[in-house]
DNA sequence: TACACTAACTTACTTAAAGTAAGTAATAAT
DNA sequence: ATTATTACTTACTTTAAGTAAGTTAGTGTA
């Protein structure tokens, strides 16, 4: 197997990880909480709680502790995160330009 | 759950598809073969043909086929596919700017 | 005619990741 | 003591990914 580039590498391997692009685009709205970004992505507590721990270690988010009542935490983007805007802007624009009416369509009818 | 743009939930989907983002850095390159992505990424058989499959579907990539001996078939982008050159670009940049070499030697040293 | 060669897949099976639902921890108000 | 609230965990089921062996179609060689 020929060697391409590691860097790329690891950055899809962030980005093929399911949620990881929608948690991005929610957090570049500005910082959330928990349970706002449970309840805006269709993503269960346990699959977004492994998520932001994952994206925390890769420096791409920074978890504030504020020690109200009840407790606050709050998930915002490090400048790594925030690097990541023009990557989330260019799937933004392939997605308007180029997905269909018609595959939105072919989704909501699968069930 | 409130309801975000449903063609970049569908765009994030695609690409958090394992291999997705690979498979178009590599045909972005030029047109390729089944073996030649086999031998360049690594990714088995079974799901190469499984993605190429589901890109084909999407009409990101066509698949052509030469009557010759042996059969060759080339995998080459539609416009819908070389459109998603900036996003691949722009993850490139990310990834040169922002993964370090101690992330890289971590990933490494892990089994 | 039979056997071998090649590229491009498939199929059957194992392992890892994602989805679901119920439960826990910490803190404070009643 | 009981309840409320946020932010998670844990245990379990289902789906997706990984591995390896097998298949197909078209030649070409003995």
């Amino acid at each position: 197997m020929k060697e391409l580039c590691p860097r790329f590498e690891k950055a899809m391997q962030l980005f093929s990880k399911r949620w990881v692009g929608l948690i991005l685009f929610e957090l570049l709205e500005g910082s959330k909480r928990f349970s706002e970004m449970e309840s805006e992505l269709p993503v269960s507590g346990r699959l977004l709680s492994e998520r932001l721990k994952m994206l925390e270690k890769e420096e791409i988010i920074e978890r504030r502790v504020y020690s109200e009542f009840p407790v606050r935490i709050e998930y915002i983007l490090t400048d790594k995160g925030r690097a990541l805007e023009p990557v989330i802007k260019e799937i933004q624009t392939w997605s308007e330009g180029w997905i269909t009416e018609q595959e939105l369509e072919d989704e909501n009818t699968k069930p």
